[in-house]
Parts: C-alpha cells; sequence; structure tokens
RNA sequence: GGCCCGUUGGUCAAGGGGUUAAGACAUCUCCCUUUCACGGAGGAAUCACGAGUUCGAAUCUCGUACGGGCUACCA
C-alpha cells in the first residue's frame, strides 16, 4: 500500500559473543528487506560506554559476514544515514530530548544513584516490590516538575549532573499491532519514567531507537520481545516527537528457549549442556575465556541459517530444508511463531548432516581442507575430491571428516583386535597373501575389479567373502568405521593397499 | 507483587469451526549393509484445565492454571 522503500535494521549492543537469537532477528530482517528489496542497516547501539568491549564490532560483523547476511549500509560500508555507530551520534540526540522538555512531554531529573536507591528502598512494599519513578512518585524526587522553576534553574546553571525523563501520561491507553503478535495494548499507567538522556549526554536506548529508526527512515522494526514492556515508551516518543506518521511497523519476535528447565537460552546454557549459544569463537578481552562457536564446532552457515529460519518460522509446507535464496523467497513475518522455542542441538546437527550430505564436493572441499590443515594435515585437492564424497554422509560436524577420514592419509598404527581375532585364521591369512599377489597383476585398479578379484580368491579359499570383508577393513582402516572398503583401496591406490595389508597381516 | 506476551507429542511444529490432528528431530522395532553411516518400513507419543457460543470446538469467547518477558542513568 505504501510505495516507501523497506528499510530494516539490526542494531546490536557490542557486548560480547552475537547470540544464536541475535542472529536470528538479523536473519529476519535480512530476509524481509531482501522479500521486498529494501534495505538492510547495521547500526551499532554502543551508547553505554561502560559496557564497550574491545573488538565486540568488529566479531560482529565477521558473524554476519560468515552467515552470508551483509547489510547495505553499517560502519563499515558506510551509507547515506552515515554514522552508523550510536556513539557517534551522540550530538543529534540531545536537541530531540530537550525540545520534549520545552514540550512538556519529558523533564529534567536531578536524583542520584544513592537518592534513587533510596526512594526504591522508602516506597517498597508486599503490595508493590519494584516502586518505579512515575506519576505517583515523581513528586517526591528531586526533578522540575517537583521542584520550582528558579531552583531548576540555578541546578542547571551550576552544571548539576541530570538526566531526562519522559513524563508518561496518565490514564491514558496506548495500543499497536505488531506484525507477529497482532494487537497490543497497555496502561500508561503501568509504565515508568524512563530515562531517556543520561547524565553523560548518551541517549539511552529508548531515544536513540526511536531518533535512529526516523532519521534512518526504518520503515519496520524486528526485535526480541523482551522489548515488549518499552514498547509503550517508544510509541510515545514518536508521537510526541511529532513523527507518527513516519513510525515504523514493529514485530517481536519470540524468544529461542533453554532446552531444559525454562527461560530465555543464555551462553552458560551452552557450557553448561555442551553445545554453541554464539555464531563463532569469541574470546572474552578482560577474562581471556573463550567461548566456541558454531562455526567452530563444524556448522556449515548454510545450515545455522536454516535451522535458525525454522525455529519459530515456516512456510506452511513440509519443507525443512531450504537455501537463503529461497528462504528470502519464502519469509513471511505473518508466519512467524508467538510461543517462545526451546533450544534442540540434536535438531541443529540434523541441519548441519542435512547440508553437508547436500552440498557438492566443491562447497565442501575448503572446509575440509581446514579442518585437516588444522590437525597438521596438508591434503591435496586430488585426494580431497575423492574422498569427500564417500566421506560426507557419515559426518554430522565438520570435524568428523577427520575423525572418519584421517586413515586415508594415515596408515593406521593400531587395530581393533577383538573384531578380527576371534575368527582369524590361517587359511584367511594365506587368503590375504595370495590375493595381494594378485593384486600386484590386476588390470583396472577400480572398485568392481577388486571386488571381483576379491570374490574369485575367496571362492578358490573356500571362505565366504563376507567373512574376509572386515579384516580387511581393519587391515585399512585400523576399525570398524568408514566407507566401503574398496573404495577406500581405490583411493589408497595399489602400492599403499598392499602395503597396508601387509602390515597388518604382520600383527594379526 | 504489577504489567505484557504466550500455551498442539520429550523437542520444533502444520492445522484458524466438521481432519484418521500433517511432517521433522529424538526414541523404540524391523529391513538393507557381515564396518559405521545413508536409505526404507513400522510403533509409541499431543490439542493445559474449566465454563460458555455452536448441530459441531485444537480452532471463537471468558475465566483458571502454567510458562516466559519486563519492572536500571543495560541494551
Amino acid at each position: 500500500m505504501s510505495s516507501t522503500k523497506v528499510r530494516v535494521r539490526f542494531a546490536p549492543s557490542p557486548t560480547g559473543g552475537l547470540h544464536l537469537g541475535g542472529v536470528r532477528t538479523v536473519l529476519y530482517n535480512y530476509l524481509f528487506a531482501r522479500h521486498h528489496g529494501g534495505d538492510f542497516v547495521l547500526r551499532i547501539e554502543d551508547t553505554d560506554q561502560s559496557r564497550f568491549v574491545p573488538g565486540a564490532e568488529d566479531y560482529i560483523m565477521d558473524c554476519l559476514k560468515w552467515c552470508g547476511l551483509i547489510p547495505d549500509e553499517s560502519p563499515l560500508r558506510g551509507g547515506p544515514f552515515a554514522p552508523y555507530r550510536q556513539s557517534e551520534r551522540k550530538e543529534s540526540y540531545r536537541q530531540y530530548a530537550e525540545q520534549l522538555v520545552i514540550q512538556g512531554y519529558a523533564y529534567y531529573a536531578f536524583d542520584t544513584t544513592e537518592e534513587l536507591e533510596h526512594m526504591r528502598e522508602k516506597f517498597k512494599s508486599d503490595p508493590n516490590p519494584s516502586p518505579q519513578y512515575d506519576a505517583k512518585l515523581r513528586n517526591h524526587m528531586r526533578n522540575s516538575i517537583s521542584l520550582p522553576a528558579e531552583e531548576v534553574k540555578k541546578l542547571l546553571d551550576a552544571g548539576t549532573p541530570h538526566v531526562i525523563r519522559i513524563r508518561m501520561p496518565e490514564n491514558e491507553e496506548i495500543h499497536f499491532d505488531d506484525m507477529v503478535r497482532g494487537h497490543v495494548s497497555f496502561a500508561t499507567n503501568s509504565v515508568d519514567d524512563k530515562v531517556l538522556l543520561k547524565a553523560d549526554g548518551m541517549p539511552t536506548y529508548h531515544l536513540a531507537v526511536v531518533v535512529d529508526d526516523y532519521l534512518m527512515k526504518i520503515t519496520h522494526a524486528f526485535r526480541g520481545e523482551e522489548w515488549l514492556p518499552s514498547a509503550p515508551v517508544h510509541l510515545l516518543l514518536w508521537k510526541y516527537l511529532g513523527w507518527e506518521n513516519s513510525m515504523p511497523q514493529w514485530a517481536h519476535l519470540p524468544l529461542i528457549l533453554k532446552p531444559d528447565g525454562h527461560g530465555k537460552l543464555s551462553k552458560r546454557d551452552g557450557d553448561r549442556l555442551g553445545f554453541p549459544v554464539f555464531a563463532m569463537n569469541w574470546t572474552d578481552p578482560k577474562t581471556g575465556e573463550l567461548t566456541e562457536g558454531f562455526r567452530e564446532k563444524g556448522f556449515l552457515p548454510e545450515a545455522f541459517i536454516n535451522m535458525l529460519a525454522v525455529l519459530g518460522w515456516n512456510d506452511g509446507s513440509e519443507q525443512e530444508l531450504f537455501s537463503l535464496d529461497e528462504l528470502v523467497e519464502k519469509f513471511s513475518i505473518g508466519r512467524v511463531h508467538k510461543g517462545g522455542a526451546k533450544f534442540d542441538y540434536e535438531k541443529a546437527k540434523w541441519f548441519n548432516h542435512e547440508w553437508i550430505k547436500k552440498s557438492d564436493t566443491e562447497r565442501l572441499l575448503p572446509d575440509v581442507k581446514k579442518v585437516f590443515r588444522d590437525k597438521g594435515i596438508d591434503i591435496s585437492n586430488d585426494t580431497l575430491e575423492k574422498i569427500i564424497p564417500l566421506l560426507k554422509e557419515r559426518c554430522t560436524l565438520l570435524p568428523e571428516f577427520f575423525e572418519q577420514g584421517s586413515f586415508f592419509v594415515i596408515r593406521p598404527e593400531t587395530y581393533d583386535l577383538p573384531a578380527v581375532q576371534p575368527k582369524w585364521s590361517e587359511q584367511k591369512k594365506t587368503f590375504f597373501i595370495q590375493w595381494i599377489e594378485s593384486l600386484k597383476d590386476l588390470q583396472e585398479w577400480n572398485f568392481a575389479s577388486l571386488e571381483t578379484s576379491f570374490k574369485e580368491k575367496a571362492a578358490n579359499s573356500e571362505i565366504k567373502p563376507g567373512e574376509l570383508l572386515l579384516p580387511l577393513r581393519i587391515m585399512l582402516v585400523g576399525g570398524k568405521f568408514g566407507p566401503a572398503a574398496f573404495d577406500i583401496a581405490v583411493v589408497l591406490g595399489r602400492d599403499e593397499t598392499i602395503g597396508r595389508i601387509k602390515a597388518a597381516l604382520e600383527v594379526f
């Protein structure tokens, strides 16, 4: 209905690792923007200098890059609405706060932290365990509403530290239509006079999000459900600032919950239950503590994104595997689920397994190469091209390519003897000795010829081929795992195959 | 405590007045494979509860319960 271009933003606070839920918010933003041919903006909400964490911003951008969710405008790329870091926009916020004071929608408050604590203590009661700075209480505090005008002026002239608070109206009803929840309403009496501008001159989230969304012409705002209670403040600000007609449409996304128990999924849950919560490895610069990410755990970004997309959304069909392009095509905010979803790591791994299986060798090659390189082994692309197709259906996480396939490049040093020895015999040993000889003269070194030769020799020895297959596998692999034995022999090549059989024969 | 949001198998979920209430993960059984997987067949398992509206409610309404979020000069 509107012809204005869709513009959405992801507005993280750079305070640490990028959480699953954060990535999903980015993803929904991105999908919505692309689906509607709009712009996707990354805006850094760094208004809390006390929580500044060096490196966190670059880290977030790296995560987005890994996920393939590249913003059209960002601190890195710039754009027509630069700067994209709120700390760099500091000067622009004060005027709006002052404007609100002049219009009577906000006021100066001089209360110190101690005074606020004292107030909370003093007015705390059983029916009201957490008293709010609101219409009932602001007259008991030191602010430009409770204090005489001369005194306010005096305090201001003296440079007394102060904040600017919104003056929440009494007995009003605020309501709006949320894109995922439908109609939502609040009574203004239950909302406190939120701080808009802090004593250090920085805006709080409440002011900054409204001012920047307006200035950056944001049309749709997605954020986590934890923001719902402060939505009335934002709605009012849009109205008081006179921008009501430009207000974005809101969508409050359901939360991602702990797999066990209840509550929001946190980094701690990952540590406790043994799965990643952050997109990529994050090292806390203060403590040096490393938290493993999905990338390093061995997830493909395609799978990570896919898994996140359907955690709270589906297209109504039975399809579960979606590429990013398909998601862009099919995503609709209206089909986002309202309720929170418990995170299921098993299902997450299933997605990764599916994506590994459906990815072609060329796609997987660099990742698998890295897995081996991290183990100190360089493998040629030629070999990789041969082993990846053989290995991928048994690998759920990338590092398993090494676990499942290291024997291709490292001759086994130990054997799963209990698997062979009980049924081992001189006849079998003789068979292998003879087979080695015929292998030397084998015309074609491929699956079919190996199999034929193996079966013929087995028949001559009057042993069932099946009883020889397991020993052969152990000789080649060392254990009871891996692709078909003849497939392995093909990749190993004639010399190495014969060599391994000989070596094993010494031990069996 | 208050305010807001939510509630379909263990988990993710489709379904929005009439369905045998899909599908997926996990789980169990079997088949395939003398490795591990993949694949295939099947099983068990769900509408939180109570009222109402209706010929008929998982679907609509209201209560209750339960869960979650928020309740900072953090986002």
